[in-house]
DNA sequence: AGTGCGATTGACT
DNA sequence: GTCAATCGCACTA
């Protein structure tokens, strides 16, 4: 397998205080930035290609109805991973975006692999190599993400945190957010146009190879 | 204790 | 393109 375009050293570790401290500009800003997962020593990285704004009293944000046990992690400071089980079945991955006890997040939708191809490969079955990572549900199996990492800090070293590296910033594409049905209507998501990792139906990515 | 519903995915026409 | 599996969680009683 060959990935080219993307550095894979020398990749830091982002600061908490370099986080934008609202939660839609926090969602523009980690496209194109990296999750570093480390697991039984091994390190797979995947490049930020698209996300979700869940905004403080967004309706269609887990948090709208206050605190629960679950979404706990919504609520920590910005940096630290929501990670909750859809459909039963799919893993869910955000990153929490506001002040302490606000209740906000990114959800990380889709990455581009970078490094460690083969372990996300075996952990998804072997599937077409662009689907490796692509959705939220996908790139949480790709990646080993369950509720064992909920809360964990992403701007700390450990099993999980967010990096960046050289290079031009991303100028995204916006569209409404998928698979929501209250404040269905909101351009609250985020990808980069012409990646091929990029999830969603055709009609709400623009920029995409062969799309109008 | 029972019920309804997803921030999805993979299989299938 | 359509569609159902699947189960944890929040909400009602």
């Amino acid at each position: 397998m060959t990935i080219a375009r993307t550095p894979q050293a020398r990749i830091r570790r982002l600061r908490r205080d370099a986080l934008p401290a609202d939660t839609e500009t926090l969602a523009r800003h980690l496209l194109g930035r990296f999750v570093v997962r480390t697991l039984d020593g091994e390190r797979l990285v995947g490049r930020i290609v698209e996300t979700e704004a869940y905004l403080p009293g967004d309706a269609a944000s887990h948090a709208f109805r206050g605190r629960t046990p679950r979404n706990g992690s919504m609520f920590l400071r910005r940096g630290h991973a929501y990670v909750y089980l859809a459909y039963g079945s799919a893993w869910m991955l955000n990153v929490s975006s506001e002040s302490a006890d606000v209740g906000a997040a990114v959800l990380i939708r889709a990455l581009e692999p970078v490094s460690g191809l083969a372990t996300m490969a075996r952990l998804r079955g072997d599937p077409p190599a662009r689907d490796l990572a692509r959705g939220p549900g996908r790139l949480a199996q790709a990646l080993a993400i369950d509720r064992a990492l909920d809360g964990l800090d992403l701007c700390a070293a450990g099993a999980i945190w967010l990096g960046e590296s050289d290079g031009a910033p991303v100028e995204p594409g916006v569209s409404v957010r998928i698979g929501i049905t209250r404040d269905a209507d909101r351009p609250l998501r985020y990808y980069v146009p012409g990646n091929r990792n990029v999830s969603g139906p055709a009609r709400l990515n623009r920029g995409m190879p062969g799309i109008a």
